[in-house]
This record gives structure tokens, C-alpha cells and sequence, in this order.
DNA sequence: CTCATATCTATCGTGTTACGATACAACTGC
DNA sequence: GCAGTTGTATCGTAACACGATAGATATGAG
């Protein structure tokens, strides 16, 4: 019995995917509930976060940020304008490109930031039995 | 260098949260492109996946589906409704109970949601790196 | 049997938010 | 400088999850 790339699922691969899935539902919902009781959305959480997370350093432009957090970009203007009327973010011109923005943390978003991530690490750590990835029913395919 | 429950997070913790919600959104972002070419948005693709992964059998009520949608039972009432005017999902009468319903999928359904899946768990496969849960930067807590 | 309470599904109005369309400023190459 | 590209911003719109509310059925106490 093997599952190449495209063949049928089984039930059982219906419900792995469909576990995943809860999974991840779950882990958003944990956010979301955690977050809003610090004022902020899910998706402000998610700005300061890749803020932060960053790869190499702590700020980003919003070009940056919508490839991190998979948006259009004048959807991340929006989402930096409303974390900016809360303290947590703040622009900044960029040095070398007349266009850009920096946008970064500022010691709110960096304090809120710090607590609720180091909860979302430790629901993390509990989550590991629904949130890692499925074991399909055969191998993937050569190569 | 310790790194129990509670404790302040490295930059490297916050790389490593990042990326991992960074993957989320990715395979979440692939998942609404991929099902609005077959017309679905991508809560009723959860919605059938959680149908046809529900453990031991292929439907569920309302209330059932809002826990594996993490969603208040009023808005899979309404997603119901929006994915039965597409023929996608039908209703039952449950046999043991009035006020209880029974959601299930229609043909149409199945065959769509056959396909989608197929290519969820190929692009799953293909996204292991950036979804696999962070490691940190130390071990967690005994117990 | 009956009434109070709990459970399940449903409706309606509202607020948030991501989006497409559009605009404008600044950088780049010729 | 001029054309095309890139980066940020504004505005109107549509989707959708939610709280509040309602109604219908089941359950349990007495």
C-alpha cells in the first residue's frame, strides 16, 4: 500500500489532516484569548512578534512584514497604523531608501510582547501531540 | 543556561517562535488560495475536512464541529449555512435527539474536498521544515 | 406528571479586518 | 530628466465571527 504525491487518502489520512488542522485552530485560539486580555488582536500579537523574531535583527519594513506575515502589504500599513495609536510599534525613516519605513518596538510592545511570548512558548510545549506534523500512511515519494 | 516554564526568552527562542508562525500562516495562506479556486473559502474547507476526519465516523452536529473548529456553535451554524447553499455539506435529523442535527457531506462535497486534500497533504510534506515545532534553547522543566 | 433548568440550534445586528483599486513619493537605469 | 519600478498610504467594500437573543427539545427533581 503506498501514497504517492496525489494519490487517494485513506480515512486515516483524512483524520490526521483533519487533527493538524484542530491543532492549529487551537493554538490560534489559545493566542487569541491570551493576547486580548493585554488589549491586543491576534494579528498586532503576530506583527510584534515577527518584529522581534525578525531573522538577524529586531525591526523590518512593512514589504518585510507582509512576507512574514503573508499579507498584502497595505493590509500590514493598516495593521502597523493601529499597533502605532497603541504604543506598540513605532516608524522610523529608513536611513539609506527615502521610500521605506522602519517599523520597531517600542518599550510597550517590547515589554507585552515578552510576556505573552513566553506563555505562547509554554502552550507550545504542551500542544506537541496534536500540533506535529501528520505521519501519512506510506512514505512520500522518491527523490 | 536554563530555560524553564516562565522564563525570558532568548532571541533565538523569538526566531524560532516566528518562523514557526511564519509556517502557520504559509501553509494557512496556501490553503485559502488553493480551495478559492474550487469556490470554497477556507473555513468551509475546515468545515468538510473536520466532517471527514472526525474520529470513527464522517459526521458530526453543530456542537462537535464548533470544539474542532474552535468557533462559537452560532457560527458553524452559519457556516453550515453558507456551505449547504453550496451543496457542499447537507443536514440531518438526529435519530436520538430533536434538537440536535446531523451534518454531513453531500457528493459534491466528498469529490471536492478529495481533491483539496490531496493537495493539503502534499504541501504539507513539502512545508516539514518551517512547520516542525521549534526546539528551544534549552530543555523544559522536570515533570 | 409537571415544571424548572440545561442543552442544542438558529436569527439578527455589529465591529473588525483583509482586500482590490487607486494614488503618490522616491529610487533606478538609460 | 524621463520611464518604469518599488515602497508606502488611503478609501470603499465584503466576508465573517461574535454577542445578544430566541425557540425548541431533552432531562431531572419532586
Amino acid at each position: 500500500m503506498t501514497n504517492p504525491e496525489g494519490a487517494q487518502l485513506t480515512k486515516q489520512d483524512f483524520e490526521a489532516l483533519a487533527r493538524f488542522r484542530f491543532g492549529i485552530r487551537r493554538y490560534l485560539r489559545f493566542s487569541e484569548e491570551t493576547v486580548r486580555e493585554d488589549g491586543l488582536t491576534p494579528q498586532q500579537y503576530q506583527l510584534l512578534l515577527a518584529l522581534k523574531g525578525f531573522p538577524g535583527r529586531e525591526w523590518a519594513s512593512v514589504r518585510e512584514l507582509a512576507e512574514r506575515l503573508q499579507l498584502r502589504h497595505h493590509s500590514v500599513v493598516e495593521l502597523v497604523n493601529r499597533a502605532q495609536a497603541q504604543d506598540l510599534v513605532r516608524r522610523e525613516a529608513h536611513p539609506d531608501d527615502g521610500r521605506a519605513v522602519r517599523v520597531l518596538l517600542t518599550p510597550r510592545g517590547e515589554e507585552v510582547l515578552a510576556r505573552l511570548s513566553a506563555l505562547h512558548r509554554d502552550e507550545l510545549r504542551r500542544m506537541h501531540t496534536v500540533l506535529t506534523l501528520p505521519v501519512w500512511n506510506s512514505a512520500p515519494p522518491e527523490g
